[in-house]
RNA sequence: CUGGGUGUGGCGCAGCUGGUAGCGCGCUACCUUGGGGUGGUAGAGGCCGCAAGUUCAAGUCUUGUCACUCAGACCA
């Protein structure tokens, strides 16, 4: 008991402090640190192997629907920035400038991007001149600036890494297409590999990407019942194309503009995996993107054996799971609670009493639950343990969402759900950017996501004006 | 940007009405222990965020400044 008081006295409790519990996380999970400048955070091994799990599945991903990676500068002539105009107004005001080359002054000031579309712009219309040429799937990883005056580590960095899709299409149809299809990617991603239900669909006009025609969303729930929009796919039609002149031949040998899209995930994500799964005990990692899924904790690891069958036991597991063994100075409890906070999916213990009679015991991070196994099988048992963990937290995750999302018909019923509970209110709505206004100001709520799947409408009325509605939307507070 | 909170060894903190800088954890060495943060012995480690000011004397008082953090407003 007066370990267990210890244990729990290492990070605030979930419930009590939901942020300061979630930076607690993120400093003792040794996944960041803070930089000397304001809003940069270095990003620890731990942290960042994170990261790579999910380059190497979502580049995966995007390399099996057709895309290519290039690499495009970091900095963006303001002439270049000014070409389309919404996309500049709603980048403009946390853009970082350079002004400067060595000791002289630059003719014209580089923008540190922000975002790449006019990059990718200004590229694609030198090399697209035919029917033929399209469509052009690239995509990037790399990191981009926005001069953010409120930080957080993750949710919101002034630098933070991300991918972004930039793609060109000879029709409409073909580039909506492309949107949706990015937008499953990302939507498969969290919930198949990270156990993130998220609801899929389109943001409001208020809501949408600067200089966009629609903007998708895979929208999450976290645990305190705040939204975290997880990944965003936009449809931007031909107006960037417009600005730029990127147009190609078509096969009626008649001049036509590309239509575009653009898609990012970026380290955002940590945070949601952080604020969906975390519990009081610290981090728990979907096992597909944890840097280490198995930890083995050997007991009396001194004593004649042991670690040579712990090292036996490790060659085994190494060829199906990403497997390491913690044979340091620590005592054993030091190690759970250790490799507990760090979000490690599996930790195996074994010791003398477990190598004479064939065994070990396996307790799973999601659950805690100790399970006494024979290590025949072990490589099997493992495997189906790795996918049941991913399944109960997906569900864990779900049910949160299910026990927080709330239906008004009435504008004092939103009023009220939005002042007394945390979560997603759906409730319909005209479409009229006034009334999305009045509910920002008056309910403190924006609009998430009007999601595809959710045909339910709770009335034919505008929870706001009362004007006839056709249009669910998920309302609520988000990160 | 507005409003709160906090800056003291690596981390968490104490330091009262100004008077020679402390505790716990961690760290190093050795021993011990090991199935939920073992126990012991001996060590190392501090321009008290930064800059001015008041004072015989400033971690402590004043002013400024910077950073982190929380709650809003704005954005991924």
């Amino acid at each position: 008991m007066a370990n267990e008081k210890k244990m729990v006295e290492q990070i605030t409790s979930r419930d009590e402090d939901f942020a300061k519990w979630y930076t607690d996380i993120v400093k003792k999970a040794d996944l960041i640190d803070y930089s000397s400048v304001k809003g940069c955070m270095i990003i620890r091994p731990y942290g960042y192997a994170i990261w790579e799990n999910i380059q190497r599945i979502l580049d995966a991903r995007f390399k099996e629907t057709g895309h290519e990676n290039v690499y495009m500068p970091m900095f963006i002539p303001e002439s270049l920035l000014q070409k389309e105009k919404d996309h500049v107004e709603g980048f403009a005001p946390e853009v970082a400038w350079v002004t400067m080359g060595g000791s002289e002054r630059l003719t014209e000031r580089l923008c540190v991007r922000p975002t790449s579309e006019t990059l990718f712009c200004e590229h694609y219309k030198n090399i697209i001149r035919s029917y033929r040429d399209l469509p052009k799937l690239y995509n990037q990883w790399c990191s981009v600036v926005r001069w953010e005056k409120t930080t957080r580590p993750f949710l919101r960095s002034r630098e933070f890494l991300w991918q972004e899709g930039h793609t060109m299409h000879a029709t409409a149809e073909d580039a909506e297409a492309e949107t949706l299809r990015m937008l499953n990617v990302y939507g498969d991603f969290f919930e198949k590999d990270l156990g993130m239900p998220v609801l899929r669909g389109k943001k409001t006009d208020k809501e949408k990407f600067a200089g966009a025609v629609s903007t998708y969303t895979v929208e999450a729930l976290m645990h305190d019942g705040k939204a975290l929009q997880g990944g965003t796919s936009h449809y931007f039609g031909d107006g960037f194309a417009r600005a730029f002149e990127i147009q190609y031949l078509d096969k009626d040998n008649t001049l036509k503009y590309c239509h575009q899209t653009s898609w990012g995930v970026s380290t955002r994500i940590i945070g949601g995996i952080i604020m969906t799964h975390g519990d009081d005990r610290g981090l728990v990692l979907p096992p597909a993107v944890a840097p280490v899924q198995v930890v083995i904790v050997p007991v009396q690891q001194h004593k004649e054996g042991v670690l040579e069958a712990v090292e036996a036991l490790r060659a085994r597991l190494a060829p199906v799971c990403r497997v390491k063994v913690d044979d340091s100075d620590n005592s054993p409890g030091w190690k759970f609670a250790e490799h507990e906070m760090r979000g490690v999916p599996i930790r195996i213990e074994i010791g003398p009493r477990d190598i004479a009679s064939g065994s070990c015991v396996l307790v799973r991070r999601d659950n805690l639950e100790k399970q006494f196994l024979s290590l025949d099988g072990i490589e099997e048992t493992v495997t189906e343990q790795l996918r049941a963990m991913t399944a109960a937290l997906y569900e864990k995750a779900l049910a949160n969402r299910t026990a927080r999302t709330y239906t008004a018909t009435s504008y004092d019923e939103m009023l009220t759900l939005a002042s007394e509970k945390s979560g997603y209110i759906r409730a319909m709505w005209c479409g009229e950017l006034a009334c999305e206004l009045k509910l920002k100001e008056e309910a403190d709520v924006s609009s998430r996501c009007m999601p595809f799947g959710d045909e339910d409408a709770p009335s034919d009325v505008c929870v706001c004006c009362g004007r006839p509605a056709k249009k669910l939307v998920y309302w609520g507070k988000a990160y």
